[in-house]
Parts: C-alpha cells; sequence; structure tokens
DNA sequence: TGCACGATGAAC
DNA sequence: TTCATCGTGCAC
C-alpha cells in the first residue's frame, strides 16, 4: 500500500504552489494541517498547531538575514522544501521554505499535536522534531516527497487563531516585537502561552 | 584557528 | 536563573 493510499496521512498533499507565498500566509493555513514523516518503515503523523514566520533578509530575526551561507542555502532555495538546522548544539528544528527561489523566507514549525505514532511531547521545536524523527539529515528534503509532507485534514477544521511575538528574537529589536508567531486558541499542545 | 552565542528545554 | 552541548559565522 502506497503511503498516500494510508488513511491517517489523510486529505489533499499540499502542493508547490501553496509554499510559494508570502510567510505570513503559509504560516497562518498551516495550522491545523497534518505533517507526516515516515521514517524506518513507521509513519507518523502531528497536526500543527503553532507556527512561526521569518520573513527574509531584512528580518533581524531570520538567519537569512547574515546572507547566504552553507547553512541558510536551502532557506534561498525554492518553496516547499525542509530547513532543518541544530540549537544549541542538541536539539533541531523544522522549517517550511516559502516563497520562489532566491527569497531566503520560511515558516518555523514549533508544535504539533499527536495524531499517529508520536509518543514523545512535541510541544517546542526541538521536542517535536525528537518526537517525530526529524534532524539535519533531513535538511532540504523536498516536502513533495513521499517519506516527508504535509497535507491537509480530511475534514475542515474551524479554530481561532492567536497571534503572538516570536519567542527567543529578543536580539531582533523591532522584528522581535512584531506578531509573527501564530498558534491554535486554548490547543494544549501550544508551547507557550 | 579561535571563540562567542543561539528560532531550546529542563532543572534548580 | 543556570546549564547542557556544538555547529555556525565572524573576528583575528
Amino acid at each position: 500500500m502506497s503511503l498516500e493510499e494510508r488513511p491517517a496521512a489523510g486529505g489533499q498533499r499540499l502542493e508547490r504552489g501553496f509554499y510559494d507565498r508570502d510567510p505570513i500566509v503559509v504560516a497562518r493555513e498551516l495550522l491545523g494541517k497534518r505533517l507526516v514523516h515516515a521514517s524506518d518503515g513507521i509513519e507518523q503523523v502531528g497536526r500543527i498547531v503553532e507556527v512561526e514566520a521569518y520573513l527574509g533578509p531584512h528580518d533581524l530575526a531570520a538567519h537569512s538575514a547574515r546572507g547566504r551561507t552553507r547553512r541558510t542555502e536551502v532557506m534561498f532555495g525554492p518553496p516547499g522544501h525542509a530547513y532543518v538546522y541544530l540549537i544549541y548544539g542538541m536539539y533541531s528544528c523544522m522549517n517550511v521554505v516559502t516563497q520562489p527561489e532566491g527569497v531566503a523566507s520560511a515558516v518555523l514549525l514549533r508544535a504539533v499535536e499527536p495524531v499517529k505514532n508520536i509518543q514523545e511531547r512535541t510541544q517546542g521545536p526541538g521536542l517535536l522534531c525528537k518526537a517525530m524523527r526529524i534532524d539535519r539529515r533531513l535538511n532540504g528534503h523536498d516536502l513533495l516527497s513521499d517519506d516527508f509532507f504535509i497535507v491537509d485534514p480530511v475534514r475542515a477544521e474551524r479554530f481561532n487563531i492567536v497571534k503572538r511575538p516570536r519567542i527567543g528574537v529578543d536580539y531582533a529589536g523591532r522584528w522581535a516585537r512584531r506578531l509573527l508567531r501564530f498558534y491554535i486558541q486554548d490547543n494544549p499542545f501550544v508551547s507557550k502561552k
């Protein structure tokens, strides 16, 4: 049975065009979507409940603000790819690259709600990657692939979206105060109030 | 070649 | 508030 036939993954897989838009729009629309990662024959599914938008080279909180380097290379690449980096020497952080090649913007996935084959906690970007077995080997991975992708839920869901400043970017001056963190209101898996 | 520090999380 | 832990980016 192929992955796309498995019921847990559900709904419609997001296509390239979904990611080829403003990161703020992509961030808001990623809420409620299902992140699917298949490894070692195990398909894990998490419902995205918290995200942050990183707008590009002018956004001082974004890694791409320091220019194009080996680490940030995939942020400058085409949309719909995973930007996974190591933070504090011990946690991986998972981002989705947005906008056309050459525009270095992305959306950080901060928390998911366990849907399938997830035992560990998932509230926070580091924990979410640990629980879903996401590490830097997936950096640059195409999210239109068969083992790592995002799908719409089978049934449409209604929820309110909360806007807050991003976490851990106090060094970014006025950019730190912008409301670029989005999460599903009252969801217990959101990392921080 | 060296070094300060981070889009974190947990313990104290 | 402190610490674990190490790749990255930039200074020297």
